[in-house]
DNA sequence: CTAAATGGTATACTTTTGTAACCAGTATCA
DNA sequence: TGATACTGGTTACAAAAGTATACCATTTAG
């Protein structure tokens, strides 16, 4: 039946993309990239609530996935700078229906914290 | 600056939403409760990868957060029956995104497993 | 009687994430 | 001349999340 089919075809995809996301900070740093930063205690003081550790390795593993592009500057002090790709732009079609969810739904929502 | 507001508003609302997703199976979960999936196991197989813990886990969690109804049928023998909310039907845009994502960049993701 | 499906739980284990301290090099401030 | 703070990270350890596997009572099919 082509509705099984396609139901199949539309878990592949969504699977493929979930496993790309992989962890919990790869959205606020692809995001937080793509609104201009590029120095790496700049991004990280842009997400509120990451770690040094956690930022290294994303930017490390997104790095490797062909994210983002890495510049050192070599001049003292030496500069590092991080770039989003093109292919790191293609996200910007989930973040943004993510961020018109969360506007939707911040009456709904009770925050632990709150 | 409204630039700046408007990013962290922005981060804000995209927080909630990561916030709300939690965990690696809450997106798969609602997947398949949309595509009709009612019954524990006819769930458990729908989604490849998943364990009866993680899904047992999820599906409480997702009760308490009012994004499923449990029923209970104890006509013997008993029947226990999933049903997404209406609140969880808001994440169609999201998960929609994802399937778009995922269709697209079919080619360029190397999985681990190939 | 045997085997399989139902809706799960229990236990142990591995992997991932978080916490916090630390490091060398440079710049700032008094 | 220190003391302090910022840069871009690393390291060791603890806690949380996820995985693997076995198990359970009940019911149905053969």
């Amino acid at each position: 039946m082509s509705i099984t089919r396609n139901q199949e075809e539309e878990l592949k995809a969504l699977q493929d993309t979930l496993y790309f996301i992989g962890g919990k900070w790869r959205i606020p740093v692809i995001n937080s990239l793509c609104n201009g930063n590029r120095r790496f205690r700049e991004i990280e003081r842009s997400i509120p609530g990451i770690t040094t550790r956690m930022l290294s390795k994303e930017l490390k593993d997104m790095e490797l996935n062909k994210l983002v592009k890495r510049t050192v500057y070599p001049d003292t002090p030496v500069l590092v700078e991080y770039e989003p790709t093109e292919y790191c732009r293609t996200f910007g079609e989930i973040i943004q229906s993510m961020i018109n969810w969360g506007r939707k739904h911040r009456k709904t929502i009770l925050r632990k914290s709150s």
